[in-house]
DNA sequence: GAGTGGTCTAGACCACGGT
DNA sequence: CCGTGGTCTAGACCACTCG
């Protein structure tokens, strides 16, 4: 073949069509062309502008969907995919009560902070030791009672002047202020769990013996773009829910 | 419209012809009309015999492969999945080192006998309380150290004259073990998990303190009918390694 | 009824794996 | 080289939503 060569080097970064597609899709929607809820164009407009059939546009669309970037529903459209104080909750907590209920934590904040971060967080959330943070400690309640008390960490160049009121139950989640005030979207979070001991300040806001055993979770949640946003250390009373998983 | 009556108890039942397609695959794959490992005919056959288009085949393929049924392969075919040691661990073993390395565990059966179902594993397994069960208690190990107490469930009915050889170190995966002589493939789990104090038996088998934390793990494991097959309690010493789930 | 996504078909060509 | 799955196209028709 004359043109092997440019085949070649082609092949190095090959991307089938719809990928593409897809990628530019994601570009559009991360810098904000499309805004959380709005309405992307239909199939065929896509299809035009790309300069690809209908079918390719379709599989990028299919593609985003299962990435949950967007919803799609027949005979509406397709939008940018929002997160709700409803679906965003559930989407990544992942406690259930001990009959397999889902539950709905209430959440009043204790404490927030400036502060500087240590090698851990810092390591966990990829920024430089010593880097800005906002510090956050909450408790969260199943049907009254405290059963989670969580700190988070999130970097303060990712999120000036975030806020949220201490002493009064939280209206909203997190992922959404993040992505209501600073257009952040959670899209996944890698988790770590293991079994401790409780330390004296959680057994007693907690309401438990000391070193009552307690289910800690370490989650990084990560933005569309795959940075890390958002570091949180929960530690739970799995005397009122345990943590559910679908493994497959 | 005449026929509105026809068209909507028609519809009531409705599946699209992939999802048709799906179905029949699944029932001749459940079957055993082809065996684990085995090569499926190649979409255009499958179409032919289907009488459907190859786009149909492919679509209710894309469907099995991702519910992992099936592995396909460029240049190579579609073959029905087989558990094997390094795969089947690795879907439904979630714990990893301090590191996030992935661990490998020994095995090791300490005792196995039969027994009377009581309520809750009858619950779990949706069989009759008083059934019959094999019931395996065996210890795993990182490097050497003993870190999860495990104790497992199998109704005898699904597998008569089950028997494991106390004492050694074990080859194979359980699940490995299902799918080779009963025809049981594992397709999904569910998993409950809390923070629990070690009873003075697991402290004694795992070399801790009384009442140490452990992470507890109920997982009910089914085969791809969603039929219970399995359930494992297992009890876990967090210091060496911790449960990751990834979210999305 | 107009517009959207969902299904289905038919056929072309490409990339990969083994002979 | 042949057979496999993977991509891409073009077009038809269906099902759903809403004004």
């Amino acid at each position: 073949m004359d043109d092997g060569e440019a085949v070649a080097s082609a092949a190095a970064d090959y991307q089938p069509l719809y990928a593409q597609v897809k990628n530019r899709l994601v570009q559009r929607i991360g810098s904000g062309a499309w805004k959380p809820g709005e309405m992307l164009p239909n199939e065929f407009q896509l299809a035009a502008e790309y300069k690809v059939s209908q079918g390719t546009v379709r599989k990028a669309l299919l593609s985003l969907e299962a990435d949950r970037l967007i919803v799609r529903r027949q005979g509406r459209g397709t939008y940018v995919a929002r997160h709700t104080r409803d679906n965003s909750l559930f989407h990544f907590f992942r406690m259930v009560g001990l009959d397999d209920a889902r539950l709905r934590p209430a959440s009043v904040v204790l404490t927030q902070r400036s502060q500087r971060a240590a090698k851990l967080p810092a390591q966990l959330l990829s920024i430089a030791p010593g880097a800005a943070l906002h510090a956050i400690t909450r408790l969260r309640y199943f049907a009254g009672r405290p059963a989670i008390f969580e700190r988070i960490f999130v970097p303060s160049e990712l999120m000036p002047g975030l806020a949220v009121q201490p002493g009064v139950a939280m209206e909203e989640e997190m992922y959404v202020i993040y992505q209501e005030r600073y257009g952040i979207s959670i899209a996944r979070a890698s988790e770590r769990l293991a079994a401790v001991a409780a330390t004296a300040e959680e057994a007693r806001h907690l309401d438990l013996a000391a070193a009552a055993p307690l289910l800690e979770i370490t989650r990084v949640a990560r933005d569309v773009n795959g940075r890390a946003v958002e570091l949180r250390l929960s530690r739970c009373d799995t005397a009122q829910a345990r943590y559910a998983a679908e493994v497959y």
